[in-house]
DNA sequence: GCTTTTATTGTAATTTTTTTACAAGAACGC
DNA sequence: GCGTTCTTGTAAAAAAATTACAATAAAAGC
């Protein structure tokens, strides 16, 4: 039977594989990726021992054969692909941090999306359909995402609103009806005004959906909590993953509460677009 | 160049696979997990066609053999297990639209990471750096994208602001002096807008960034395009992921920006984040 | 509606790649 | 040191993938 974590096998293996074998087995710990794009004959050349050699390692570590072997390899790499170095340091070249960016982003998306619970979303969507006014807050970074997502509930036929500012927030959330829902967005997920908002939104009856990491105030304060957990290796330099992630989960949000609106939306959104089109350069 | 998300190409492609080819498609999309323990012979046979058929599959979906296709194929599968039907239709559970959300999302970044002009990029990074002032201009979706942005510069003690306001731009843009720059954000290219306000910019002597599709009025119009070409998603109407991509691309630029400030630049962060502590739950 | 042309698909041969069988050589025990 | 066992490589066989080409189907032209 195929193990879970190949290369924690081979590792294991190290110490029990005959000579020729752990030469082999050293080569693939040391790169992995290179591997998974080799042929049989490469492989035994790096490594410098003979192609049957390889064979008889992969049977070692529990595959089938070198394919079977090369398959496995390629999907635990796949499942955690912080296997390049993604730190940025001073000396990247354009193209290397260019790359890093947008390969952590996507490292990040990935780990959000696995880590989301569907329930909680369920919630969140189903809480968000039957509010009379839904409004965003955040600060910081956060409030770009607030704004964005005003927008985009907005084009979804939703009295909504965002708040960068702590005052109008709670403002607004004293005016709340019971019912309505305020997403409350942190990367820290301890912000002290964005708590204190939290707290008048309840006291009116509202529901908060936080949008912080697992375990922080934000977090165990709201009436329905999505965790997102987007740790940021260079967090030195300024939030960047953390709230795309955020961005995605609003996505999945209005896409859930645009379904649950039906036909009636497609229609409002098409005379949306051609009203649109009037501001637009004809080419 | 190897498709991010396979599966997400394969049924891009279906319209465009000759009748055999489809085929192959549609047992792939059909039963994934199988096919990667499959040989082509297998797959030949259960889709009915014959071998070089399913390798001009592989070829047409951008893979480089049967192989390649099938490592491909393995590594998206891994990072999803449950992969179904990528089709979207009304019915979607949570589950499958929260990953299509994700899914199109990873595919447009790494799309977009691997269409990305460095040069313009280094153009880009050293007019920002350069300038005494820097302003973003974008309306609607990418107007949320443009406050992000300035939040981002600003916490890099770049002089910034952002418009989401026609009259605002205006006053601003006349306001620039020669080697100032803006950053125009727009989605389609093709807000009237937006191509005003990047004219008066241009007859104060500053340096119009555009971050539009490529072709597309603002592109031409703007002194350094930076081509961002993000199909955008058909079956709903809100901007999804290309004003990600454009978050991305600004994450780049900012980092360009912060390695040409150097060292000193560090400490200013240090001193930020101190500074924002205080308005943090301890907790 | 028939012929010509082009595009699509399958058959068969070729090449590549992996695996097996076996023998040479090294390590170990006696 | 000799025989045994274990390890490794060579070479042949098997398996798999790919290419070349021909047959057929579809489309265009007359």
């Amino acid at each position: 039977m195929k193990p879970a974590r190949l290369t924690q096998t081979i590792s294991d293996s190290l110490t029990t594989l005959r000579k020729s074998e752990r030469k082999v087995a050293e080569f693939v710990l040391k790169d992995p990726l290179a591997v998974i794009r080799m042929r049989i004959v490469d492989l035994a050349q790096h490594a410098e021992v003979s192609e049957p050699t390889v064979v008889r390692f992969c049977r070692a570590v529990g595959c089938n054969g070198f394919q079977d072997f090369k398959l496995a390899l390629a999907q635990q790499l796949a499942s955690s692909p912080s296997y390049g170095q993604i730190a940025v340091t001073d000396q990247d070249s354009t193209r290397e941090y260019t790359h890093k960016v947008f390969d952590t982003t996507v490292d990040t998306l990935l780990k959000v999306r696995d880590s989301l619970d569907l329930e909680t979303l369920d919630a969140a969507i189903a809480a968000i359909y039957g509010a009379q006014r839904v409004e965003f807050y955040g600060f910081g970074a956060s409030a770009a995402v607030a704004f964005d997502a005003q927008h985009k509930f907005f084009r979804l036929q939703i009295t909504s609103a965002a708040y960068a500012d702590p005052h109008l927030q709670n403002m607004s959330a004293t005016s709340l009806h019971p019912g309505d829902v305020v997403i409350a967005i942190s990367q820290s997920g301890r912000s002290q005004a964005l708590l204190d908002s939290m707290e008048l939104v309840k006291q009116a009856g509202g529901i908060v959906i936080g949008l912080s990491p697992t375990g922080s105030p934000v977090a165990r304060s709201a009436s329905i909590s999505i965790h997102v957990d987007a740790k940021e290796d260079n967090q030195i330099y300024i939030p960047l993953s953390s709230r795309i992630a955020h961005l995605a989960v609003i996505d999945v949000l209005a896409i859930g509460v645009a379904q649950k609106k039906g036909p009636k939306l497609d229609e409002h959104l098409m005379r949306l677009k051609a009203g649109l089109a009037s501001l637009r350069s004809p080419v």
